[in-house]
DNA sequence: TTGTAAGCGTTATCAG
DNA sequence: CTGATAACGCTTACAA
């Protein structure tokens, strides 16, 4: 049905040069024993024929695809597209492609995530999803693909991991917060399900808490901008709500509270203080701008492939990296 | 050296199940031409022994290699990470996977990409980048892949495309701004070497201003926040620049527009306009919110990935599709 | 319904 | 330095 020229083989290549396959084999990959003479002529018949190595068949020969995995819940999110980008980069340069395997927030579909991942027969993968669990990513490794996991500890043969420390930074900014004399009780936004990280932040937020002996609120939210600025645009209308400080999930939900509130007439941050617990480009372009918590995720990206790429070569010695939060202090708090 | 098992085949899965290759493979590719006796041994021992097929090997085996290759500059745009997540979307449901593929804005990462895509043998891509020309896609179309392109007009045998119409919609805005008795000249904001899609926009802006014989301005800044943002800090500075209307490439880039007058002093939209070309989820965010042009991405990604989908299969019809871009009012100009 | 065997486009191990 | 030839793991006529 094509008539379309087929792709040419080395096959071909080898008759049309008049050597053997293995020449020409050989020649891709600039194997040092061939006379220049050949290989020229070789050059020059790939070059006539426009002759492209198929990556399919070169894999099966190899076990190797020069594929990497990479595993998250969306594309669509900024942190994740940041991550994205290093990953990128530093996979260009040790020349590897990048398969993308998206989950949706859904156990279901890391399931088969799973299923896909192990026969696409990648080189290795990353993976930056709540959805899986320890099980899974040793179930990857049994299939001899190495993982670096981010953000979720997780162990193993073939694993390592890269750990996110909120907890000296958090921790700080709430006691700085008493200390300094704040008055009314932190409030700390739960989105239901929104992963590990927000989980382990709410937990440093009530521990703290405790041991100060503060009281402290929990506001249940959705994981959107649109639906937060209007729940809080209704929940800022209560008197009792115009004063306080809220700990956000990330910018989006942030920059919802921080809206919500000055198109309320409510100042920033003399009456209510606003925190965003993952800082991107949002922070410093909202007005106030937006104290947040940031973690380089473009870095982020960069050393996980290359821990994954000294993994792959079995030449990675520590293989758990620690990366702590930093405060990024903006208008958005008083101090 | 690796300690770990190696991956199951076919043949073992044959043999463990007393049965042969090819039986094997109808039972995974639910072949209607086995005894339900014999596929349920067959799957028993695939269960037991977790076998999973090398994609590879069907690939090299059946042509298809249910890759399908995105070319775009870098993943790390808000509007080009809501294309992906359209296109993930309709992939999933369609049984592909996609591989990135960067170009980083470099005319030579992008003569590499071609390379990199023709040996990784996918079955199509789509193509969001300014530094693939014409005879690019042609070739990457002679391998026998074929593309849709976006935003770029380019044709082919293979070759759907996907063209954004800024025209009438950026016209009707700027013949109103002066029948609404706008003043001062209109500012195009000219950002070196960012693209087809700005380079159109500034086409409709110079030919608007020649057909109305008015005035225009045109200034020159870098495609970054940051940059953009200190720039006009200074320009602000001039009492001479702080009235008027300004047409910027992108939502950071008129964000920082916005940002510098408010942090000037300067009211907008009352003295200073702001007009975005491209917008995101910034828009309306930022206070004031943005007045924006607005295409919808992750609509695109969908169409592109359906349109790529009917080519795979040669029933294309219509091999162009047109979008038009809305505009979306916000606080940043006056009507 | 099932098995045999040829092929998919490479690499890699041998000889020569 | 070069050429046969056997893998690599699967699909798919063709036979049985």
């Amino acid at each position: 049905m094509q008539n379309l020229k087929d792709r040419v083989t080395i096959y071909q290549v080898a008759q049309a040069a008049g050597v053997s396959l293995a020449t020409v084999s050989r020649v891709i990959n600039k194997s040092e024993s061939v006379t220049p003479a050949t290989r020229k002529k070789v050059q020059d018949t790939i070059d006539a024929l426009g002759y492209k190595p198929s990556g399919l068949a070169q894999a099966l020969a190899t076990n190797r695809s020069t594929n990497i995995g990479v595993i998250i819940p969306s594309a669509n999110y900024v942190y994740i597209a940041n991550m994205l980008s290093g990953i990128t980069e530093v996979a260009k340069e040790k020349n590897y492609q990048l398969t993308l395997f998206t989950t949706s927030h859904s156990r279901d579909e890391a399931i088969s995530t799973i299923e896909k991942v192990i026969t696409a027969h990648v080189d290795g993968t990353i993976i930056f999803d709540d959805q899986l669990s320890q099980d899974d990513v040793t179930k990857i490794a049994s299939y001899n693909v190495p993982s670096v996991v981010i953000d979720n500890k997780i162990q193993g043969d073939r694993v390592a991991d890269i750990r996110f420390s909120y907890d000296s930074a958090l921790e700080a900014i709430i006691k700085e917060y008493y200390s300094n004399g704040g008055e009314n009780p932190m409030a700390f936004l739960h989105v239901h399900d929104a992963g590990r990280l927000l989980g382990r932040c709410e937990k440093i937020f009530l521990k703290t808490h405790e041991e100060l002996g503060k009281d402290y609120r929990i506001v249940n939210c959705r994981d959107s901008y649109t639906q937060t600025y209007q729940q809080f645009l209704d929940y800022f209308k209560d008197p009792s709500n115009q004063r306080g400080f809220y700990v956000c999930y990330r910018d989006s939900i942030a920059a919802a509270v921080l809206n919500a509130a000055t198109d309320s007439g409510i100042k920033v941050p003399e009456q209510v203080e606003v925190l965003s617990l993952v800082a991107t480009k949002y922070a410093y372009i909202v007005r106030p701008t937006l104290t947040a918590m940031h973690i380089d995720m473009i870095d982020v990206g960069k050393r996980a492939m290359y821990m994954l790429t000294d993994l792959m070569n079995q030449d990675l010695v520590v293989k758990t990296a620690r990366v702590e939060a930093k405060l990024v202090p903006g208008q958005s708090t008083k101090k």
